[in-house]
DNA sequence: ATACAACTTAGACTCAGTCTAGACCATTTT
DNA sequence: AAAATGGTCTAGACTGAGTCTAAGTTGTAT
């Protein structure tokens, strides 16, 4: 795995230096993205950056916006995290991590990898490699029960 | 945990037995799709419910499919399986178990919950349950490069 | 029987995400 | 300098999974 980034936030120097890292050419549009991405670890869907970019940069279409983001995924800079259907977020916390999902509100944390650890064998497929690996922990408030009392 | 089911495949007369410990009313549309579901352990989208129910069974519309499989998540009575955007599928396998999910094929498969140990704090927030805990390994034929070589 | 609640349905609707065709921009070639 | 090249960006049309609505049907209790 390529080095990330460790220090939030990132000036747009230091982006345009990680975007080239990974091999992206860095256009005014993916360090705009990229600088709002990383000026804090965390979780944002692309409706959400479309909108934050358009706020605080030069306009940015829909179409770039998405394209950019799985870029910026299928290059590794960031992560998608699958919490419900039609909730897709991305991920600039660049450390081994995983998720804890509350459904009532929708909000999403991370929980260090350091403090849990997955160990067995998996038995993959041969000519297979493990691209990612997603621990999503679904919790709820204890009151709100939608199953019957 | 409510018990399940263990032996595949169920008889209609199972079926509603299993609904009715559950606290579903089983209507004739709730057992035709349970039925199906529990034919054996197996993935399954809205889409192919629809279609495969709509063939071997009586019409259900399709409001009627993807409230009734919503239903049964609730209930705990089957899984919902987040592999990619989009991809959301429903898992009659009721044991414990984790995913595989083969990124250039589409394919899903089990991994056995004895297989994989996960130890460790997860320090949930005060007043909130785990309702799950979804573990996908998103995998990906050696060969097929997105990323730069 | 009558009333009431729960369920189902067809079809309209929504909205995240994709596609398209052309415009833009930087670099190289002539 | 002009033209060609290749990559990027854009507006807006489009797609399709999933939701909503309003009316009809079924089951159940009184």
């Amino acid at each position: 795995m390529n080095q990330r980034n460790d220090n939030f936030p990132l000036e747009r120097s230091q982006v345009r230096a990680m975007l080239e890292r990974f091999g992206i050419q860095p256009t005014q549009q993916r360090v705009d993205i990229a600088h709002l991405l990383f000026q804090r670890p965390q979780h944002l869907s692309a409706d959400q950056v479309l909108a934050q970019v358009n706020t605080a940069y030069r306009h940015v279409s829909k179409a770039t916006v998405y394209n950019t983001l799985g870029l910026f995924v299928r290059h590794g800079l960031i992560n998608e995290v699958l919490t419900a259907p039609d909730r897709t977020l991305y991920d600039s916390n660049t450390s081994a991590h995983h998720h804890v999902y509350n459904l009532d509100t929708g909000e999403l944390s991370d929980i260090p990898a350091g403090r849990l650890a997955i160990q067995g064998d998996l038995g993959l497929p041969e000519g297979t490699e493990i691209e990612g690996m997603d621990l999503v922990i679904r919790i709820r408030s204890r009151h709100s029960q939608t199953t019957k009392p």
